[in-house]
DNA sequence: GATTGTTTCAAACAGTTGTTTAATTATCTT
DNA sequence: AAGATAATTAAACAACTGTTTGAAACAATC
């Protein structure tokens, strides 16, 4: 089956909607026309607006179809945490395997989660103020309570300290999620990036080694380059 | 001195210049256009075509500019942590060290170097053809040398495994240049999260824990949530 | 089979985009 | 001062954007 059958079938409303998706991990919201997507959809133009309202629409609709099955797995994760621990903190690397392996894993079959992936990380960094409100409003609640659940888990960290923190894991996930292709080709192609199980495997620890840290102290700044 | 004063002096090529690279920072490459440019820097339109040949010719300068001596500074600490080891692999701190440090530091005066940051953030995960062109060209050669300072750093570090803690290098990096906001929200904004010297002592140490953590063995993946 | 309501369609809409033109002004050179 | 080069300007260019229109085709209900 080839990649224009995989979005020939279904629907209109179906077949707009998986295009999009795909046409917007390869190329973002705004450099992606609609009259490029309802070619490539093979439908007419005006079909979007009559499904979705607007571009916007569409955009929150590929959105909440995507998203909605990630954010119900990771709150899911997260209860667990919660569970397993009792009244003691919960453990970094269970909270950061509730945050990425939904992400990384679903959905599970063809080629959509890959498509929602990328499409994901070249968004978190938008300027656009509609993929930025959409963006937010979509992970705001389990991202607060992600935030939160870190806090519990490093007491100790100072406010400004967890803030770089989670600085460092969103901008990995995002930038693994993204898959721009600069760091394979620096670093050799000879493997394959898509692997999200390898992904997990590989970031996971790292991201915990630098979590678990104990705080720095006021005076560990590094002056200069020596 | 307010900020549209800080812009509104200097020749026409210049206005032009550190507008474009104020409202691309703001706003991406795309979402920005010439007459933006043009009426906030009080230049005619056709100044833009006249002095830079066309509006990639012009993203293309605002790079020269902001990155020339960004890469200058990432060589010389490249080469002190090569001298500073002799025949011994260089340390991990010390090349992360040369790699965020110019990106954080420079330019160290006015906000200049505050919208170079967000900019290259910004446009760290563009799909546009011509960013990521000009983008990959502006920082390939120091950043292949990066890599294969690490590589030599981490002499038992599986290729796969270098390239996920790449990954997270980068996208920290990306992320905390990108300054979208999303996290300072979800995390209190009772700091000031613009001091770069405050990013560089928290996340070296984060970094450093997890690009020196041992390899992963193969069997070490997690199967599933518990 | 006529009458609903739903969906599709070609065509046009007004607005914005980067770029170019040709004329005018400014600056420098001899 | 005269001529040559450089820089700036208003106006227009064709191409593209998201959106809307009103008629046509389709489906479902009575």
């Amino acid at each position: 089956m080839t990649q224009a059958d995989a979005t020939a079938s279904g629907s209109t409303r179906e077949r707009i909607l998986h295009t999009a998706a795909r046409l917007f991990s390869e190329g973002g919201f705004d450099n992606i026309s609609l009259r490029d997507i309802t070619t490539d959809a093979d439908v007419n133009i005006a079909a979007v607006n009559y499904h979705f309202g607007s571009k916007v629409g569409l955009l929150n609709v590929v959105f909440e179809h995507y998203a909605t099955p990630v954010n119900a797995a990771r709150m899911e994760l997260l209860d667990k945490c919660d569970r397993k621990r009792g009244d003691n903190p919960p453990a970094v690397e269970d909270i950061l395997w509730a945050l990425l392996s939904p992400a990384f894993h679903a959905p599970a079959s063809g080629d959509e989660g890959r498509y929602f992936r990328r499409m994901l990380g070249r968004m978190s960094s938008s300027a656009n103020p509609d993929v930025r409100r959409i963006l937010f409003s979509t992970f705001d609640t389990v991202a607060a309570r992600f935030v939160d659940m870190m806090a519990r888990a490093c007491p100790d960290l100072p406010k400004e300290e967890l803030f770089w923190r989670l600085t460092c894991v969103y901008g990995s996930m995002m930038y693994a999620q993204a898959d721009n292709g600069h760091i394979r080709t620096l670093a050799g192609d000879s493997f394959d990036s898509t692997k999200m199980d390898d992904a997990l495997k590989y970031m996971i620890p790292f991201l915990t080694a630098g979590f678990t840290l104990p705080p720095s102290t006021k005076s560990g700044s590094r002056s200069g380059a020596k």
